[in-house]
RNA sequence: GGCAGGGUAGCUCAGCCGGUUAGAGCACGGCACUCAUAAUGCCGGGGUCGCGGGUUCGAGUCCCGCCCCUGCUACCA
C-alpha cells in the first residue's frame, strides 16, 4: 500500500526569442497543479521545464542586439525563471539545451540511433524555394505569385542543400500500433484522432540536419563531402526530457521514461510522432502518454503580436496574486481544449468563488470557533457532511490522477461545489442558534468540528493550485506544519479536533468597488 | 477541397445507449438570516435546444440535406 510510484513529468522547452506570455504560464500552471498533487498524492515526483535556445531566430535576433546568441539566452532565461518563481511554479529542474549535458546527451542519442538503425540516417539533396527574409524553404502553399507571402517583395531563390535525413517514413506502422495498444497514449481523444489521420496519410523522411546555421548542437557525423552541419530542431529540441535525466549515463536509467509530457496542441505532431519514432529508432522506452493542451484565448482569438491580441502577464498577476490568476486560469480555461480569458470573467470568478465564497467561509467559520468555543475546535462526530465529502474527494483524484485524463478544471470545479455545500451547511445549521440553547452545546461542537474539518480537505485540496492561499486557510484553521504535506489519499480521516484557530487578514480581500455618493 | 469536432437560457457550459414539466454556475429580481470580507442561504423570471425534412407512440438526443463556427491538412519553433 506504500508503494511510491514514480512520476516524471514535463513541459514543453519555451523557445528563447521572447518574453513569458499567458500561453506560456498557462501550460507551467497546468503541469504545476499535477505535479504538486501527485506529491500530495505520495508520488515520487520529478516536474521538468526548461528553454529551447538554439536556432536561426535566436542568432539573428542576438546579432541584431549586438549580443552573443549564449548572452541573449542567459538573459531570457533569467526572465523565464523570474516568472516561474511568481508564479510558484514547482519544477524540480529546469533545462536549457544550451546545457553541456544537452548538446551531449543529443550527440550520444544521435549516436545511438547510428549504431542501433544504421539506415535511419541518410544524406539527401532538398531543392526547394528559398526565401531569403525568412531564411527558410517554403512550401508551395506558402508562395503566391512566385513570391514567399510574408515577403512579396524578395525573389524567391532556388536552392539545393545536402542534409542529412531521418528516416520517419519506416515509423508509420510501429507509431499506430503503438497508439493502438495504449489509448491513453496521446490524450485527448481529439488530439489521438488527429495524429491517427496523420498517419493515415503516411509520413514522408524528415531533415535532420542543416547547413546554413551553427548556433546549436553539431551533428555528431559529417556529412560524404566532409560538411560539419547542425543538428534540426526536432533533434535538438525534443531529446531535452532524455538528457535532462542526465542521458546517456547509466544513472538516467531510472527517470527516464517520462510518465507524461504535458504540451501545446500545436506541437502534437512533434511529440506523438517524431519523437517516439527517434526513441524507437533508438531502442529507447517511450513517454507514457501526451497531454496536449488547448489555448487560452482573449477575445476569442489567439494571442498574436500581428493582430495585436496580447495581455500583460505582470498585470494579471498584480492583479489579485499569482494564487488567484493560477485558480483563475486553471478554473475558467479547460485543460482539454481551448477557453476566454476576459477581465470581466477573472473579476466575476474572484468574487464569487474565491473572495465572497471561499475566503468568507474560512472568515465566518474561525470566527465563530473563536466566538463560541474559545478558538478551539472542538470533537464532533462524524456526520453527512463528511461522506458527501467523501464522494467529492473521489472525484477530485480521479481528475488528476490522469485515469481520465488531467483535468484541472474538473478538480477545481469540485472543490467549489464543496465550498458551496459548506456555506449552505452553515446556514442549515445555524451555529449563532445553536450557541443561545445550552441544551445544544453538542450539536454545536460536531457542526463546528465538522466545519473545520471541511475547511482543512478544501486547504488541502486547494493546495496543488494556490499553495501560499491554501497554506494560509490552513493556518487560519489551525493547521499545523505545511498543507503540502498532507496526503490526499489519508484525507478522510483528517480530524481537526483540537486545533486553535488563527484569524488573519481575509485571504482574498474584496476589490474595492468605486461607489457614487 | 478532405478529415474531425461543434452550434442548448444574457454569458460559460452539462445533457450516456431516444421517453414524463430541458439542467448547472455566473448575471438579474424578491425573500430570509446575522457567524462572516455589505458576505451567506432560499425562491423566482428567462430557452423556436442553428434551419428544413424524415424515422418513431415519442427526438437537443437517431437518419438525410442545408447554413454557420473551430481544429487539423508536417521542416519558424
Amino acid at each position: 500500500m506504500n508503494r511510491v510510484s514514480r512520476f516524471y513529468i514535463t513541459t514543453a522547452i519555451d523557445y528563447a526569442n521572447g518574453d513569458p506570455h499567458i500561453g506560456h504560464a498557462f501550460e507551467k500552471i497546468g503541469a504545476d497543479a499535477i505535479a504538486r498533487f501527485h506529491r500530495m498524492n505520495g508520488d515520487d515526483v520529478h516536474f521538468l521545464i526548461g528553454m529551447d535556445e538554439h536556432g536561426q531566430k535566436v542568432a539573428r535576433t542576438a546579432e541584431e542586439r549586438g549580443v552573443s546568441p549564449q548572452q541573449l539566452v542567459d538573459e531570457t532565461a533569467e526572465r523565464f525563471l523570474a516568472m516561474w518563481r511568481r508564479l510558484s511554479i514547482s519544477n524540480d529542474q529546469f533545462v536549457r539545451t544550451t546545457d553541456p549535458q544537452h548538446k551531449a546527451g543529443v550527440q550520444a542519442l544521435l549516436e545511438r540511433i547510428f549504431e542501433h538503425n544504421p539506415d535511419d540516417f541518410f544524406e539527401r539533396s532538398y531543392e526547394g524555394w528559398y526565401c531569403v527574409g525568412c531564411e527558410a524553404f517554403k512550401q508551395d502553399a506558402e508562395i503566391v505569385d512566385g513570391k514567399c507571402v510574408l515577403h512579396p517583395t524578395r525573389t524567391l531563390e532556388w536552392v539545393q542543400e545536402r542534409n542529412w535525413f531521418f528516416r520517419l517514413s519506416r515509423y508509420g506502422t510501429f507509431l499506430r500500433e503503438h497508439i493502438e495498444r495504449h489509448p491513453e497514449f496521446i490524450q485527448p481523444e481529439s488530439r489521438r484522432n488527429e495524429v491517427l489521420g496523420w498517419l493515415d496519410q503516411g509520413l514522408e523522411d524528415i531533415s535532420a540536419s542543416r547547413s546554413r546555421f551553427s548556433w546549436g548542437v553539431p551533428f555528431p557525423r559529417p556529412t560524404s563531402d566532409g560538411e560539419r552541419q547542425t543538428t534540426y530542431v526536432w533533434f535538438d529540441a525534443l531529446p531535452n526530457y532524455l538528457t535532462a535525466t542526465g542521458f546517456p549515463r547509466k544513472e538516467s536509467e531510472g527517470r527516464w521514461p517520462a510518465t507524461v509530457h504535458i504540451i501545446g496542441k500545436d506541437i502534437t505532431r512533434f511529440h506523438a510522432i517524431i519523437w517516439p519514432a527517434m526513441l524507437q529508432a533508438a531502442r529507447l522506452p517511450l513517454p507514457g502518454r501526451v497531454w496536449a493542451h488547448g489555448f487560452v484565448l482573449l477575445g476569442g482569438d489567439r494571442f498574436s503580436k500581428s493582430a495585436g491580441v496580447k495581455l500583460d502577464l505582470d498585470e494579471a498577476i498584480g492583479r489579485y496574486g499569482a494564487d488567484a490568476f493560477r485558480y483563475f486560469l486553471l478554473r475558467e480555461v479547460p485543460f482539454d481544449g481551448d477557453g476566454n480569458f476576459s477581465w470581466e470573467r477573472f473579476e466575476e470568478r474572484y468574487t464569487a468563488e474565491l473572495a465572497n465564497a471561499w475566503g468568507n467561509l474560512v472568515s465566518r467559520s474561525a470566527a465563530m470557533i473563536e466566538k463560541y468555543r474559545g478558538g478551539a475546535v472542538p470533537a464532533g462526530s462524524r456526520g453527512a457532511a463528511d461522506e458527501a465529502d467523501a464522494a467529492d474527494v473521489a472525484a477530485y483524484v480521479a481528475a488528476l490522477d490522469g485515469r481520465n485524463g488531467y483535468l484541472p478544471h474538473e478538480a477545481l470545479r469540485v472543490v467549489a461545489r464543496m465550498v458551496a455545500r459548506s456555506n449552505e451547511f452553515v446556514q442549515s445549521s445555524a451555529p449563532w442558534a445553536l450557541a443561545k440553547d445550552p441544551t445544544k452545546s453538542r450539536q454545536l461542537d460536531d457542526t463546528l468540528a465538522s466545519l473545520a474539518r471541511q475547511i482543512a480537505r478544501q486547504c488541502v485540496l486547494y493546495a496543488p493550485f494556490m499553495p501560499e492561499k491554501a497554506q494560509a486557510a490552513w493556518r487560519q484553521i489551525g493547521g499545523s506544519g505545511e498543507v503540502a504535506d498532507q496526503r490526499v489519499t489519508l484525507l478522510d480521516g483528517l480530524d481537526a479536533g483540537g486545533w486553535v484557530v488563527a484569524r488573519g487578514e481575509p485571504l482574498f480581500p474584496r476589490p474595492i468597488v468605486a461607489r457614487e455618493g
